[in-house]
DNA sequence: GAGTGGTCTAGACCACACT
DNA sequence: GTGTGGTCTAGACCACTCC
């Protein structure tokens, strides 16, 4: 091994793959090493690398399958699309296709709350993307998405509108940046005009205010998105343990 | 081993751990025999029912202290107090002690939608306990909650009123009922009059409606918890991963 | 020092997927 | 069949807690 180490074994072997995953040694959606090959490369056993594993795919960095091998998990997969979103239909069976409509692109200075949180200087550019989903023809989502602009160059409403499948995979895909894990604040507000016509409700109708920061690797914040959700006919899904 | 069994015998292990938790045989707040002892009693190494008991950790049924031992999980602990609610305060400094109401604990023939969500048979009886959460002189939560009837005799307004401490304590202290997971539906919803009032409102002002179900052992529902928050002050925290 | 959970190893065998 | 992850074992040693 060599390195300085003053933690379990397996944590240092852990962070040797996140390393890797993080240089992109390893695409996602590519299968990563065997265990044996890992546990050769690293001179451990293989149950240690299985136990740097077993917490990778916990963390849902990886994704196991069995007699097949551990792959790079990825946003694009037909899968688990949407793994962040957690609006569900009151009726079930109406699971249907997710429409996204891009409103608006563009490239300006960061806000200063903007830019606290993403950790940027002032006076750095940064995206700002506003869409709406739309599920089964109702608009339920206006989304206003802000994005560092020195991560994300030649991201215009043009490749958004190209894109099919959820913008976490086209981050992923073209700008090789990949969400690992969000914190949501959520609140109930009353909807303001502009909004009301986006989505199609009445002024003043209570929405869902969810506001996400989202993180890549070594927890680096990497988007603010502010959500306001029609809930008349879905609702935030959320499990407690 | 000997028991019918066609999954990992850890699995075997952790179900039976489990309906020892079940029945009581250790009490909340008490240690479990050593992985040892465990491994002896079931025959098996110790690395099986360290796994088994890993899974239990990882669903926070059994807590584990190295030096210690590994003991059941308990609602009535100061440091996992209200391990449920998600709501925040905007001001974190503003921790503060949370001040319990009971406005009304009454035993009634359960609603149907009730009756058909704790699968209760038409005319059982439930318990209905409407209460309001207090952050720092301010009525931030009303609840409206419902319990079969049958597990819960002898709950009444004034043992509500004495007890310290969160109701998951006293359900599981009193009545032996431990609440292990919960699933919500949350939504944006007007104050009508009568909430707006309890909880100092304007009516019509948004609030997030926060309908909980909760589950004990067994994925057996015993709990319908329906929430109104103001979110004025306090956020409603998620992390996604 | 004795007892507990935590780490690490090495080897055997099972279940599954591809070919 | 070969290679992958998944299970199970047995034993050694470490880290922490309490006496």
């Amino acid at each position: 091994m060599g390195g300085p180490a003053f933690s379990p074994l397996y944590q240092q072997i852990k962070a040797l793959i996140t390393r890797s995953l993080q240089t992109g040694e390893w695409k996602p959606g590519e299968a990563i090493p065997s265990e044996m090959e890992l546990a050769a490369r690293f001179k451990v056993s293989q149950g240690t690398v299985r136990k740097a594993i077993d917490e990778l795919a916990a963390e849902n960095l990886v994704v196991r399958r069995q007699g097949k091998g551990t792959f790079v998990a990825t946003h694009a997969e037909e899968k688990i699309q949407y793994r962040f979103l957690r609006l569900v239909p009151d009726d079930e069976r109406a699971e249907g296709r997710i429409e996204r409509r891009i409103l608006e692109c563009r490239r300006v200075r960061a806000p200063a709350d903007i830019a606290r949180v993403l950790e940027l200087k002032s006076g750095d550019t940064a995206v700002q993307i506003r869409r709406l989903l739309v599920f089964a023809g109702q608009p339920v989502v206006f989304d206003d998405i802000w994005l560092p602009g020195a991560a994300f160059k030649g991201l215009t409403a043009e490749r958004l509108a190209e894109y099919r499948g959820p913008l976490y995979g086209l981050f992923e895909s073209e700008f090789g940046v990949r969400m690992i894990r969000a914190e949501e604040k959520i609140r109930s507000v009353a909807a303001d005009v502009s909004v009301a016509a986006l989505l199609d409700v009445p002024a003043g109708m209570p929405l869902l205010s969810v506001e996400r920061l989202s993180f890549t690797y070594g927890d680096k914040p990497v988007e603010v998105r502010r959500g306001l959700y029609n809930t008349q006919a879905h609702y935030y899904r959320n499990e407690l343990s």
